[in-house]
DNA sequence: CTCACGATCAGCT
DNA sequence: GCTGATCGTGAGG
């Protein structure tokens, strides 16, 4: 926001992503996601993430297969990008955890944004269609909903394929991931645990609950076409048997 | 080459 | 709370 503050998002050391990818999922909640385009940066409290964990374990992760082009991020050191592409042009972020080599990652899910907002909000209408409704979504773009959502955070900080591989943890990287600083208030973000959306609610990984959120937060993304606006915690899936995590979950 | 499948989103009921 | 759009990716022939 201010140079003042933007003066203390360092990126983080490459030993906070060398640990168990669980583990990082929560570490990385109330820590700060910095884009620097240009002269700008646009950065984002980190408030919702998931873990998946690596090849042959976890049947949601990209990488329970194996290495392939597209995923082969996952399966180089800790702290990298990893940006794939969903369907209508749509990105998502993860970073990979751990540097095991064995496709760890972490999926940002959603931002409170902090800096660069109409930058935000431009980039995001960019990408939808000239129409009538355009200025209706102009007026009611609440901030809080500029980045909730793992397709929307990379809209908004212009996050594409890329950015792919980049070190997370490089001093001139165009992406990182930084401490609070100050404003973070010195508490530490309270975390809910809940399953990973959009799982087979039959696959057993369901019961896995790998999804991270700060109960305090409003720009948690919805499980799935909620309206935004409304004050409720998103609801997880329903899942045979959520849990937490134990040993036995952990990759 | 062809086919099936989503780690989604916006709009409407 | 539900539906349709729409296309990159990877597996298989």
């Amino acid at each position: 926001m201010t140079p003042a503050r933007s003066g203390e998002w360092r990126p983080l050391p490459r030993r906070f992503y060398q640990r168990p990818v669980v583990e990082l999922a929560a570490a990385l909640i109330g820590q700060v996601l910095v884009r620097r385009r240009g002269r700008l940066l646009l950065a984002g409290r980190i408030v919702e993430t998931e873990a998946y964990g690596g090849e042959g374990l976890d049947p949601s992760a990209h990488s329970f297969r194996g290495s392939t082009p597209r995923c082969a991020v996952m399966f180089g050191p800790a702290g990298h990008a990893y940006v794939y592409t969903t369907h209508q042009g749509r990105c998502c972020l993860n970073v990979t955890a751990e540097g095991d080599r064995r496709g760890k990652a972490v999926l940002i899910r959603a931002l409170e944004p902090l800096s660069g907002l109409e930058t935000m909000r431009a980039l995001r209408l960019a990408a939808l269609d000239e129409g009538p409704t355009r200025a209706r979504l102009l007026a009611g773009r609440a901030d809080h909903e500029l980045a909730a959502g793992p397709g929307r955070l990379c809209l908004g900080l212009a996050i594409d394929r890329e950015l792919n591989g980049v070190d997370l943890t490089g001093a001139r990287s165009p992406l990182w991931i930084a401490g609070p600083g100050r404003s973070g208030g010195g508490s530490r973000p309270s975390i809910r645990w809940t399953p990973r959306v959009g799982l087979n609610p039959a696959s057993a990984s369901c019961a896995w609950s790998w999804r991270a959120l700060d109960v305090a937060s409003a720009a948690v993304s919805p499980p799935r076409g909620a309206r935004a606006g409304g004050s409720k915690l998103p609801r997880p899936r329903a899942c045979p048997r959520p849990q937490h995590r134990t040993a036995k979950n952990i990759p």
